[in-house]
RNA sequence: GGCGUAGUGGCGAAGUUGGUUAACGCGGCAGUCUGCAAAACUGCUAUGCAUCAGUUCGAUCCUGAUCUACGCCU
């Protein structure tokens, strides 16, 4: 007996800048295909040149989702992600058409991939409110008496993830184990980029967004009324572009800073990416290379 | 030419009135990952304190010379 197989999608990852938004509308093309963002700057609204998002442009008419679906005033999260993701991939499906998913946020790619369940807890304001005023070693200590497992993998520093396993802890009494069956067949492909042409191209990118406006934008977002905080939480081009529209920075220290920091970012997605082993890898060259693989697992 | 001050890791910088492991920050490298992930967190990163010689049981810290930088004077 043939099992049932699983509905195929592609997931393409990489690096800032390695240009897998390229790659995925070729492919696209190609396949009959529709991307479905994996990035985490990129579902708010108005964070375009500073995120890097992909042009209506530059998409050639295929369609792209979890692009602007959310608030930037607001906050977004995995789980949301992963739930809009699935909804968006079984349409793809139904269609008779591929998902492939691409993005440079590994948490949230992961969470599709592989079926992460996180637990159902709702956020819990007043909780929250209420452990932020402890230090990181205090809330290990409570979390040490409660869940020592969960507590030990987190450590007594990190006091964002204790905070979120307290609440998980007071809604189910534990941290539950985390189950991942996978729904999906999955390609991934990785591009690889050499450190020093990353560097390169991080640069040139950086120089070309600003000549597109990039400043300009962070400026016209604050003036419809996105704190400076809730900018400099974002992260990245955004905590710089506020710092620089309050003139704590200077246009150049603002872009030597970046340069270093998107650089240091990409090597941290690296890092995630790395521990996936299934993962192909291949440099963004050898298109003829990557259109064969995904032949064949299609076929 | 004379006098003065300084010389610690890739960078910034603490330090010892001589004695096990030369603080810390940045950067770099490696790693963690159950709802903020462009986030949060962890580990490693100077057999050596300008060079050479001396004093001493022992010197990065004391002495002398040399080199370098800066300042002042002639």
């Amino acid at each position: 007996m043939k099992k049932p197989s699983k509905p195929k999608i592609i997931a393409i990852v990489g690096q800032t800048s390695s240009g897998k938004s390229g790659l995925a509308v070729k492919l696209a093309k190609k396949i009959d295909g529709e991307v479905i963002s994996a990035d985490s700057r990129q579902v708010y609204k108005g964070l375009n040149i500073g995120s890097g998002k992909i042009t209506k442009k530059e998409m050639l008419g295929v369609p792209h989702h979890l692009l602007d679906i959310a608030n930037p005033k607001e906050r977004f999260t995995v789980s949301m992600f992963k739930e809009l993701a699935d909804k968006a991939i079984g349409e793809i499906l139904a269609r008779g058409k591929v998902p492939i998913i691409c993005g440079g946020t590994g948490f949230y790619v992961e969470a599709v991939v592989k079926n992460v369940l996180l637990p159902d807890v709702p956020v819990n304001k007043k909780l929250r409110k209420e452990l932020s005023k402890k230090t990181a070693g205090q809330l290990f200590e409570i979390l040490k008496k409660i869940d020592p497992k969960r507590a030990l993998e987190i450590g007594k520093q990190n006091g964002i993830r204790l905070i979120r396993a307290l609440e998980i802890v007071k809604a189910l009494g534990q941290v539950p184990p985390l189950s991942h069956k996978p729904i999906y067949e999955t390609l991934s492909i990785g591009i690889e980029t050499e450190k020093d042409l990353l560097k390169e191209k991080i640069h040139a990118r950086l120089l070309a967004r600003i000549k597109d406006g990039m400043i300009a934008e962070a400026k016209k977002l604050h003036e419809k009324g996105l704190s400076w905080k809730r900018m400099e939480e974002l992260g990245l081009e955004y905590r710089a572009l506020a710092r620089h529209l309050r003139e704590e920075l200077t246009k150049e220290e603002m872009i030597e800073e970046l340069n270093r920091e998107i650089y240091q970012y990409a090597r941290r997605q690296a890092q995630w990416f790395r521990r996936d082993k299934n993962i192909q890898w291949f440099e963004i060259s050898e298109i003829e290379k990557i259109n064969s693989t995904v032949k064949k697992f299609l076929a």
